[in-house]
DNA sequence: TATATTAGTGACCCATGGGTCAGTAAATCA
DNA sequence: TGATTTACTGACCCATGGGTCACTAATATA
């Protein structure tokens, strides 16, 4: 009887299990925190073989960030282009359900992981920058733009800084990772509040009264 | 002739020093990257010296957060004090330069150094959420019920979250430090544009149109 | 069943950097 | 002008953890 086999050969696999076992590690005590044996261990494989998927922690780390953000970045592009919607609609529509996606799931975490390490990669974050932030921003932008043009919305500051439309997220997200313990909140009715401010704001002239 | 002597000892001054050199060192490489020693150096002084006076790396980023988030609380307070203004008025007057000092100051350190490392050091996000967070909010919150209790601005979920209106300043600090190289924006104009959009949607009802 | 291939292992190397402490010299005091 | 105190130095210690590599064994092939 031979003895069942110390591993199997998964080339396919390893990947996918080690960067979400990274994901997990990263999420829980930060990038220079974690111990790529951790990381190892958590995905049931040896340091080595880790090494012969990932040239460099810091590779490892690109992977982690990129393997939720691609996902994230199509789901974007897919609500913005289902559009006959109006800005309102579009706002409590696709828009909100990204932003709660975000707000509870692995996104919280690369948000995190970005402030707190961008920085020390510079490639990563302009990356991050072209293909995420630039592209929300363009989409909200165009959304805006037409909406003003249709007469649903006035003109505003938002469309020269549509990244204000996802400070509610934003601040959701840091609030969730650093606060909640001390003082817990209703993430999601927070974000809707957020986009409550933002549709009246975008509706009225800041002139009147 | 006597040489000049090799140091000076300055027990009053060098904690000061010292944190003010962890600040910058902390500034450009984050806590982990950042040596004891660098810190060390910048403030013109041994390790040995700067264990004298702090117990462990850890206690000198507490000091470093502690020495620029007291005073800010302190100001937020006077200016909190200094009001029979308006809501808006508050909001455009010592909100809007507390917003500004924040965005191009120490302070925006801190802010990406807590989103950063926060998880890390409980007790130092316990302090910072009382006497920063809650503190701010509670100020805010006032401002907003008497606004509403006059008639100057509708009821609204502002209310309940009056951290969002802090979120331009926070989309600002994070741009700054993360994204700002890759595509500058004009943070000050960010950050009036979402004062802006805020009192417009404070002014009126969120079932105008 | 022998041979070749390569996924996978884990003991090891060594640079790094937080923290220590025996000693030194600047100030203070008698 | 010694004697005492203590701010200050810097060489040292050693745990840590990223990265390597000689080897092992699971699969593929003939």
């Amino acid at each position: 009887m031979p003895a069942k086999p110390r591993y199997q050969r998964r080339k396919e696999d390893r990947p996918a299990e080690i960067t979400a076992a990274a994901m997990t590690e990263f999420a829980r005590k930060g990038y220079a925190a974690t111990r790529v044996s951790d990381v190892a261990k958590r995905a049931g494989v040896s340091k080595g073989l880790l090494y012969l998927y990932f040239k460099t922690k810091e590779d490892l780390f690109k992977s982690v960030i990129r393997s939720v953000v691609v996902p994230r970045v199509a789901a974007l592009k897919t609500a913005a282009d289902s559009s006959g919607l109006s800005v309102e609609e579009f706002l409590r529509g696709p828009f909100t359900e990204l932003a709660m996606n975000v707000a509870d799931s692995d996104a919280e975490v690369v948000v995190r992981l970005l402030i707190a390490e961008g920085r020390k990669h510079p490639d990563l974050t302009a990356y991050y920058c072209n293909e995420v932030i630039l592209e929300g921003m363009k989409i909200v932008r165009g959304l805006l733009e037409r909406g003003v043009a249709r007469g649903e919305i006035k003109a505003s500051a938002a469309q020269e800084f549509p990244q204000l439309l996802f400070s509610g997220v934003l601040v959701s997200t840091i609030w969730k990772s650093l606060f909640d313990r001390h003082h817990p909140i209703d993430n999601k009715a927070m974000i809707r509040a957020h986009i409550d401010l933002m549709i009246t704001a975008l509706k009225n002239n800041k002139d009147s009264d």
